[in-house]
DNA sequence: GTGAAAGCGCTAACAT
DNA sequence: ATGTTAGCGCTTTCAC
């Protein structure tokens, strides 16, 4: 019997610190401070130690190393992934969040947790580093429901909603709304109307911001609450308008979807856009571009979007100040 | 001074399983047997100790139980999420599909680790206890490139490419394309042309379908490479097949987005949809269904392709037999 | 510059 | 039915 370090022989090919350490002849530790660069060693046996290293496979137990650091080097980010009607699974919103949000976090040695709502009070989510929420929810509960576990939050969406004191990263969607009542204002545009549901923050935002920036030219738009962010929700509208006779020159809806909508039953109730009525839709989504005509709509940067959710949960992490912000929106004119 | 095990005074409000057990009585074995529902403790203390740990709320350490039990009880997904604008997603793998990855790897314990390709040699990747890789890449590079690592792996795209031994779950490609033959077929159409890549594992597969089925008719289908999965592709396709006089009265686009160029394309040649020639594409997209006229298209279900991948993965960490697997996919008749 | 000792929080073996 | 012992693989003291 070799007297060794007793070892299960079935034993999958991974190999530990101590088994490195004994291959360089020096100690464990001394193995650890070598792999993570650390100045406390010689250059030579920490070339020496990484090359082992790399020649056996050596893989970082990451479990160990969290355990004894008291962290998971992990974030979960909490995603709303029923396909609502008002975020079709094919939007880029997710995704390319998500694609931010994962570039920013394993650049800097984190993880990414993809965990559902539904999935919510799961193991791993409280012991997370810290949580970004995809959606505050309809008043706020997603919020609220996550902010008990007390970790490091923030959250995409509207900010400075209801008192929170969470930071909120998120399109500028004032400025967004105000955009738009700009561009209405040059066409010469006099009878607008905002199709959308106020009560929804972001919503709500771009049409403060459509409201203010038209007031200041003395026009009040007309507002036409819809909740559903569909297709179909976009065409009630309109034709509600109609049959009640409103007179309208624009239209802003909240939504491309409901923007195309709007299009659609203009277009059979004989109207012509862009001549008689002006349209623009809020998120520059694939299908907008795809309409016929072309929509016009407001545009975000999501990947951006990711990536600054990213920096501020680290932030939060590493104490260091942050604060909500909001990104620039564009206008995107095509042919409504 | 008080003879307590010494802890830290600035401890952050978190209980361990000794916490409890002093609290309870107990052991620590005996609340960690409690705690996972083990029938080695009597019912009144797993009933006690349970209250307790709601009550003060405990939280299990993952890493100190992962180490324990040498897995991660994590699942990594590997996404290709290259952000270029315009050109929305090269692979456009939706969220529905890491939707139902999600939800059936969490409801069976596990962690969901996202990833991006360029995130490849990652850390947490190797400690992962299994792999999901959406999308194979180009030439199965992106396979050939995580097998190395060991790991139970599943692959979302093609089967049977290139004598690959490793599961794949997918679309039946195969079928979908011979599904959209029948109909050129049954339509009366002698003249199909297939617009996409055929060095896609995918694509290729749609396109061996619709061939073998159209063969089957005496037909022979016109095949035009376009590698991009754009709207532009498909105006470029259909132009390219104008200007080269080739005549035609059906297209099957690989991709609903190429599809829908096609139709812009015809529609500006003076053709009419479907009248002249018939168009269907693949993937059922919103912007498909949306599209004037409404597209027809092939589908198939992504929430159950992400479930069903992550079946298999958990299957194979498991130990048991799991087989590759093609879901079915469905003819949407809409008007073109 | 290097090492020895200790322990992060948990659970599988082996008692009792 | 419950407890004792030991150790998963790593890194932070504190020595040398």
């Amino acid at each position: 019997m070799v007297e060794r370090k007793k070892k299960a022989p079935n034993t999958p090919a991974s190999l530990t610190m101590a088994d490195l350490a004994g291959l360089a002849g020096v100690s464990t530790i001394t193995v650890s401070r070598a792999l993570s660069g650390s100045a406390l060693v010689s250059p030579a046996t920490r070339e020496r130690v990484q090359q082992l290293a790399r020649k056996h496979g050596y893989k970082l137990n990451v479990s160990a190393r969290n355990l004894r650091l008291r962290r998971s080097h992990a974030v979960a980010v909490i995603v709303e992934m029923t396909p609502t009607p008002e975020r079709t699974m094919w939007d880029p919103y997710p995704l390319a969040l998500l694609g931010g949000i994962s570039q920013e976090l394993t650049s800097a040695g984190y993880n990414v947790l993809l965990t559902t709502r539904q999935a919510a009070g799961d193991v791993a989510v409280q012991a997370a580093d810290g949580l970004i929420l995809l959606g505050q929810g309809a008043h706020q509960d997603a919020v609220h429901a996550y902010d008990r576990l007390g970790l490091p939050m923030v959250v995409w969406g509207a900010a400075g909603v209801g008192g929170d004191e969470h930071i909120v990263v998120g399109s500028d969607n004032r400025h967004g709304g105000m955009s738009v009542a700009e561009r209405f204002v040059s066409l010469g545009r006099r009878h607008p109307v905002f199709i959308g549901n106020p009560d929804h923050p972001e919503m709500s935002q771009r049409f403060a911001g459509f409201d203010d920036e038209l007031g200041r030219h003395g026009i009040k738009p007309q507002l036409m609450r819809r909740s559903d962010f569909t297709l179909e929700s976009g065409v009630q509208a309109v034709r509600a308008l109609h049959n009640r006779r409103v007179q309208f020159d624009a239209i802003f809806a909240g939504s491309d979807l409901v923007a195309m909508g709007a299009i659609r039953a203009l277009v059979e109730l004989g109207q012509s856009v862009p001549q008689d009525v002006s349209v623009i839709g809020y998120d520059d989504t694939p299908q907008g571009a795809t309409f016929l005509p072309p929509l016009s709509t407001v545009r975000q940067n999501w990947q951006e979007g990711g990536v600054l959710l990213a920096r501020k949960v680290l932030g939060i992490i590493r104490g260091e100040p942050v604060e909500s912000q909001m990104l620039p929106t564009a206008l995107v004119l095509r042919s409504t």
